[in-house]
DNA sequence: CTAACTGCAAACAATTTGCATACCG
DNA sequence: CGGTATGCAAATTGTTTGCAGTTAG
C-alpha cells in the first residue's frame, strides 16, 4: 500500500505541482495543457502515465465516471459535486463515510468493502442559471 | 420526466427485455450478445443507441464508473458493489439516501443536488478467494 | 553505467455518428 | 405516406502501448 517511488522527473514533479495547483480537477488533457506551458517537450503519453501513477501512489485522486476522468490533488477526505449539464466536479468538504448497516448487507453477500465512491448530481451555479434562461437546454443525461 | 416513447420498435423492446432479465449489469457489448441470439441482424450501434435512450426514459440504469459503462434493469432502489479486482458489479438491496447536511453544504456552494451515485468498492467472494491464493494477483488499481 | 522514464506515434477500445434503407403508425 | 429507427461502416474520443533515445541516481 505505500507509494514506491523510484526516481523522480522533473515531469512526475511538474505534474503533481499543477495537479495541486487547482481545484478544478482537471482532465488529463487538461494537466497536459497546465504542464505544457512550463515542459513544452512533455507528451500527453507522459501526463497519463503520471497521472495513473500518482494516483495510484495515492499521491492524488482519479475521479471516474461520467466521460472523461477526471483527477484530483486533493487527497483529503471530501466528496464529489457533478454537474449533469456541463460536466464540471465540485467539492463538498464532507467525510464519505460507509454505513454499518452497508458493510453488514455486503457481507452477508460475501463481498468485502473497502471503499466507496460517492458523487451527488445536480446542477452547478452558473448552469443552474443558463438553464433558467433557455429551458430548452438539455443537460448531458438527456442530451 | 415523463418518458417521450414515439414508437415501439422490435429491437428496443427485446433489448429492454433481455436487460431486465439478468441481474448481471450487463455493457453494451454483453446486451448485443445476448439480443443477438434472437435479433441476428441486430447491430451494436442500435444497442447503443437504445440502452442510451431506455436510461434517459429511466427505464433502466446506466452505471458510469471504472472502465466499460454498465447497465441495469432494476431501476429500484439500490446500491452498487463494484469488485476491485474484476470489475463486476453487484446489487446491495439498500436505498442511496442523501444526508441532509449534504443537501445543505451543496446548496451553500450554489450547487443544487438531485441525485447521487454512491458505489462501494472491495472485493466479489470469487475474487477475495482467487486473491488468497494468489496473493501476488494486482487490482485494476493497483494494475 | 543502466534501469527507469520520456517523447512520439501508432494501436486500441468504447462509443458515436452519417447515411441510405426499412418499418411503424 | 412521412417520419423515425435501423444496419452498416466509418469517424471520434479517450487512453494505452512499443520502441528508441534520454536521464536520474
Amino acid at each position: 500500500m505505500s507509494g514506491q517511488s523510484r526516481r523522480m522527473t522533473r515531469q512526475r514533479d511538474m505534474i503533481l505541482e499543477e495537479v495541486r495547483k487547482v481545484r478544478t480537477h482537471p482532465t488529463a488533457d487538461d494537466v497536459y495543457e497546465m504542464v505544457r506551458r512550463r515542459l513544452p517537450r512533455i507528451s500527453l503519453g507522459t501526463v497519463y502515465r503520471n497521472l495513473d501513477r500518482l494516483s495510484r501512489e495515492g499521491l492524488i485522486l482519479k475521479i471516474e465516471g461520467e466521460g472523461q476522468r477526471r483527477y484530483d490533488g486533493d487527497t483529503g477526505d471530501h466528496l464529489h459535486l457533478r454537474c449533469a449539464r456541463c460536466g464540471c466536479v465540485g467539492d463538498l468538504p464532507q467525510a464519505a463515510r460507509i454505513p454499518a448497516e452497508v458493510l453488514r448487507a455486503a457481507r452477508a453477500v460475501g463481498f468485502a468493502v473497502t471503499g466507496c465512491r460517492v458523487e451527488y448530481l445536480g446542477l452547478c451555479g452558473e448552469c443552474a442559471k443558463a438553464r433558467s434562461q433557455d429551458p430548452g437546454a438539455r443537460t448531458r443525461e438527456e442530451a
